[in-house]
DNA sequence: AAATTCCGACCGACCGGTCGGTCGTTTATA
DNA sequence: TATAAACGACCGACCGGTCGGTCGGAATTT
C-alpha cells in the first residue's frame, strides 16, 4: 500500500478515537506498523496530516455528490441519495466525522484570526450548487412542487448536517435512528408533487 | 461579580479563541484578571472549567425555549421564535458555539472522565419533546398541516442545528444570510395551513 | 480605639510529565 | 558500495497543576 495513504488512515483511527490534540504521532507510527521517523518521511508536521484528512474528506464528499448528479437518476432519486449519505453515513464514516468536526472548529477559529479557509467554504458552496440544480432540474421536469430553490437546498443541506451531529451523541439508539428516517421522509413529502 | 462567573467568563473567551486544548489556564487567569492558582481555587481541573461551561449552556438553551413554550403566542409564533435562535446565534453566542462544538466531539469520543454524555442527549430529547408538542398544539388549532410530528421536529432541530454548524464557517457571508432565512421560509411554508 | 491575632483568598515560581519534531545510525535497495 | 528509506532515542518547549508564602481585613484582646 502507498505508505502515505498508510498514515492517513492510520491517523484517521487515532484522531478519531483521541481526537486531534490528544492523538500523537507515536500512536499513529504505531498504529502504522511503522517507525515514529518514517512519519516526518512523509509529512513535514501534525498539521500537515489534518490538512490532508481534511482534503480528502472535502474531494472524497464532492466526488461522490457529483457522481449522483451526473446519474441517470430521477430527480427524486438522487435526492433521496443524497438524503442517504446521512443516514448511512454512521456505518460507514463517523470515524472521520468527529474528525471533522474538530477540524471545522479549528477552521473556524482560523478564520477568525484572519487565515484563509476557501477550503470548508468552497465544498459548501459546490455542494449546495449541486442541489440546486438538482431540486431546479425536478421542478423543471414536475417531479417537485415550485419552490424557493435556494432556501429549500439550504435547509437540505442544514438538515442533513444537522442529522450526522446529532447522530454522533444518539449512537445506537434506535428510537433516534427512526426519527431521523422520518425527517428525511417528512423533507420529500415537502417537495414532491 | 462573583468569581466563579468572572472565571468561565474569561474560559469561553479564551478557548472560543484558541481551542480547547490551546487555551491555557494562565490565559484564563490573566483574562480574568487574577493569578493562575486563584482559577485552581474555584475549579479542581480544567476539565470542570469545560463541564461548567457546558452545564450553562445546556440549562440557559432549555430555559429560553421552555420559557418560549410557556408563552401566550401562537404555535406559528413560537417555532419562529425558535427558529430566531439559529438566526440571531451568530451576534449573541457565536464564541461559545465554538467551544460546543469541540465539547460535543469530546463527549461522544467518552474522553471527559467522570462526565456524563447523557447531558447533551438529555438536553436533545427534552428540546425534541418541547418542539413536538409545540407543533402537535399548532396542528390542533388549525395553525400547522397534518404532519408526522416526530419526523417534523427532528427535521426542524436537525435543521437549526446545521444552519448554526454552517454558520460558523460563513461568517459575515452576506448570501449566506439571506439562504439562511429563506431556507426557515421554506420549512415554515411547508408547515403552516 | 489601638494593638494583636487570625483567617483565607490570592498569588506565581516551580515541578514533572508530555509530545512534536530532529538527527545520527541502521537497514534495505539499486 | 552508494543511495535512499526507515528508525527510535533524544531534546526541549510547553503547560496543567501544586504549594509555600503574602497580605488585607475581620475578630479579639488590651
Amino acid at each position: 500500500m502507498d505508505k502515505k495513504e498508510q498514515i492517513i488512515n492510520a491517523a484517521v483511527q487515532v484522531f478519531a478515537k483521541q481526537g486531534l490534540n490528544k492523538g500523537k504521532i507515536a500512536d499513529i507510527a504505531i498504529q502504522a506498523g511503522i517507525g515514529k521517523g518514517t512519519v516526518y518521511e512523509y509529512f513535514k508536521s501534525k498539521d500537515e496530516i489534518f490538512q490532508a484528512i481534511e482534503n480528502i474528506f472535502i474531494s472524497d464528499t464532492l466526488d461522490y455528490v457529483e457522481e449522483i448528479e451526473s446519474s441517470n437518476d430521477s430527480s427524486t432519486k438522487k435526492i433521496e441519495k443524497i438524503c442517504n449519505i446521512s443516514l448511512d453515513l454512521h456505518s460507514q464514516m463517523d470515524d472521520s466525522m468527529l474528525i471533522i468536526a474538530e477540524l471545522w472548529a479549528q477552521n473556524t477559529r482560523g478564520q477568525l484570526q484572519g487565515h484563509d479557509s476557501t477550503l470548508f467554504v468552497g465544498m459548501y458552496n459546490d455542494y449546495f450548487d449541486i442541489v440546486s440544480r438538482i431540486l431546479k432540474a425536478g421542478v423543471r421536469q414536475k417531479e417537485f412542487r415550485k419552490m424557493n430553490v435556494k432556501g429549500v437546498a439550504t435547509a437540505l443541506l442544514a438538515m442533513l448536517d444537522g442529522i450526522i451531529w446529532q447522530s454522533l451523541i444518539f449512537t445506537n439508539d434506535k428510537e433516534f435512528s427512526r426519527r431521523k428516517t422520518a425527517a428525511i421522509k417528512a423533507f420529500m413529502n415537502g417537495i414532491i408533487i
